[in-house]
DNA sequence: CGACCATTTGATATGGATCAAGCGATGTGG
DNA sequence: CCACATCGCTTGATCCATATCAAATGGTCG
């Protein structure tokens, strides 16, 4: 798990577009971790934590994109969040991890111990607040992850943009580290019916598609239509 | 699509008869918010809270259950839950209640302060790790719950059964206090699959259903199967 | 008994999955 | 530096699970 690149290692370009830190806690207590962890590399693809480890560490995204999945017993893939440069991830009240974890993209992470975090909390109200904070900014994700998933696939792709636009510094333009199957697998659609809808959608002149990862919202009132 | 439920009533959760809170730390977290609370009744149907009001007050279930919704613009309904006899639910870290609540059955409900929980957390650090602990198991049924959206029909109701049975007292057979549209809501199907679904586990032998609202799990590993 | 719901059952429609092929970019080995 | 394998993505054809539309059944309460 922790055990660093076990990747097969292409050769990525890693080139990351620096994305601000949203207000997910405190300055405060985003410094104050800072000096906790160590910031550690993983290359595209590499595994991070695996669903049902001990939960010893909390993550926070340097730099590039990671996914959080669970994989059902017949081999499909459910994404649970992306996570972009200056979130938290893998942080559990409980023992484990309840997802899995990987990097997209060639990643720099800080890697914090929890034992670390939870001992502050009990000293510091203000910390054990920011705890719970995350957890419940979690669950408000996970909660506008049910809604985006009883949805048609043209409002759950419209859905995805408008998320993913909300996150990236540039506002009408997204540059998707994630591939199609990603992608799929965050919305419960398959590649065909993604890529279909983003054709549907250029079409329709929402958006335009000048390069497969690159998408430029062009009518961000019909996506915002779509997203009902 | 919806049905069409009569609010009744808005029974006000007035005036708390609010006692100072104890400079004591209590070790047990739910005694302790017993004393903070008034049980008040709420009538079928009737509305507990609405989505995006003031997150006043906290919310647990003595006796009856409770669904939690939000309605899209168009008309659907998603449930986010249903909350039993034991179950808190409408805790918010934020000002604002993110879904509404209604009785499903004729309820007692304990009502209790936000501010003095929050008051008594920053004072007790058990009291803190409870409403984080809270926030963390919704997220968990949540996360459980987008695992659900993602499956089949069958799966999504022999999932719903399973659950519904690991809460209730009779391990083998479940009481449903809700309508099928509110099942469907909650799985993201119409009724009419609900029904048909039930009927083809019943003709499996997965499952008994002597009255609408009574269900008989006759091979739990049959439904454990389809659980995926 | 009769009205009103909730639920089931039946017939048909359809959105998205599946199966299959093509295409463009990217890296590789000759 | 080019030919080619590979990979990620798109597009096309068909299928199928679930939605939709419609009607029958059954249970509850006046």
């Amino acid at each position: 798990m922790l055990n660093q690149q076990t990747t097969l290692e292409r050769p990525t370009p890693a080139r990351q577009p620096v994305r601000p830190t949203p207000p997910v806690a405190s300055k405060a207590f985003h410094s104050s971790i800072e000096l906790m962890g160590a910031p550690m590399p993983f290359g595209r693809n590499a595994e991070i934590y695996g669903e049902n480890e001990p939960a010893e560490y909390v993550y926070k995204v340097l730099n590039g994109t990671v996914r959080t999945y669970k994989v059902l017993n017949d081999g499909r893939r459910q994404i649970g969040a992306f996570y972009l440069a200056g979130d938290v991830f893998g942080l559990e009240i409980g023992e484990e991890h309840t997802f899995s974890a990987e990097a997209i993209t060639d990643c720099k992470i800080l890697v914090i111990k929890r034992s670390a975090l939870i001992g502050l909390a009990t000293r510091d109200n203000d910390v054990a607040r920011q705890l719970w904070a995350m957890t419940a900014a979690e669950l408000q994700r996970a909660q506008d992850h049910i809604m985006l998933l009883i949805k048609t696939a043209q409002e759950r792709v419209a859905g995805f943009l408008l998320e993913m636009a909300k996150r990236s510094a540039a506002a009408a333009e997204v540059d998707l580290p994630m591939s199609r199957q990603d992608i799929a697998d965050y919305l419960g659609l398959t590649i065909e019916t993604v890529s279909r809808t983003l054709t549907q959608l250029e079409k329709g002149a929402a958006i335009a598609v000048p390069s497969s990862r690159r998408i430029v919202l062009r009518n961000r009132a019909a996506l915002t239509r779509l997203n009902a």
